[in-house]
Formats: structure tokens, C-alpha cells, sequence
DNA sequence: GGTGAGCGG
């Protein structure tokens, strides 16, 4: 399951996304959007999940969740048809 | 660079 997490710290990155999601179960990859020009955190990222149950739990749990001292938005990813 | 809603390389 493809997860969209939003609102997170500029200084998070793509392992730290994924260490966060993986105290909820298996993450088979997380990537924090990075902007082209200046290699910064776009601010939000997406976490892929095999197990969709966990998947399920994580996004509940890790919405509006404290990680370093920002309020972070998880959500299921828009299906990319 | 930031308070709201966001959906990518």
C-alpha cells in the first residue's frame, strides 16, 4: 500500500520515514520528496507497505503523530492510474 | 521554507 505523509519537518528524511512507519510493521520503502533544484525536503513524503493491514494500522497511528516536534498528516496515497 | 491542504523522482 502506497502511503502519502504530509506536514513533516524539513530535516526528516527518507530512512528516518521509514524507521518511523517501521514501529508499526514491514515498510518496503519510504522516499521524502525532495525539491530538484535546492536537494531539500519538499515537507512530505510517501512509505510503501506490503502488508496492507499494517498498513492500515500505521496510517491511523502515525496520523497527527508528534515526530520531532511536528504534528504529521498520514493518509493512504492517491492511486496513480 | 511552515500552519492549511497537500500526492512524487
Amino acid at each position: 500500500m502506497n502511503i502519502f505523509v504530509a506536514n513533516l519537518n524539513y530535516k526528516i528524511q527518507s530512512e528516518q520515514l521509514k524507521e518511523i512507519f517501521e514501529e508499526f510493521g514491514e515498510v518496503e520503502s519510504a522516499k521524502i520528496i525532495m525539491d530538484r533544484n535546492t536537494g531539500r525536503s519538499k515537507g512530505f513524503g510517501f512509505v510503501e507497505m506490503p502488508d496492507d493491514q499494517q498498513a492500515l494500522a500505521a496510517i491511523e497511528k502515525l496520523n497527527e503523530a508528534e515526530v520531532d516536534g511536528r504534528t504529521i498528516v498520514v493518509k493512504k496515497a492517491n492511486p496513480k492510474d
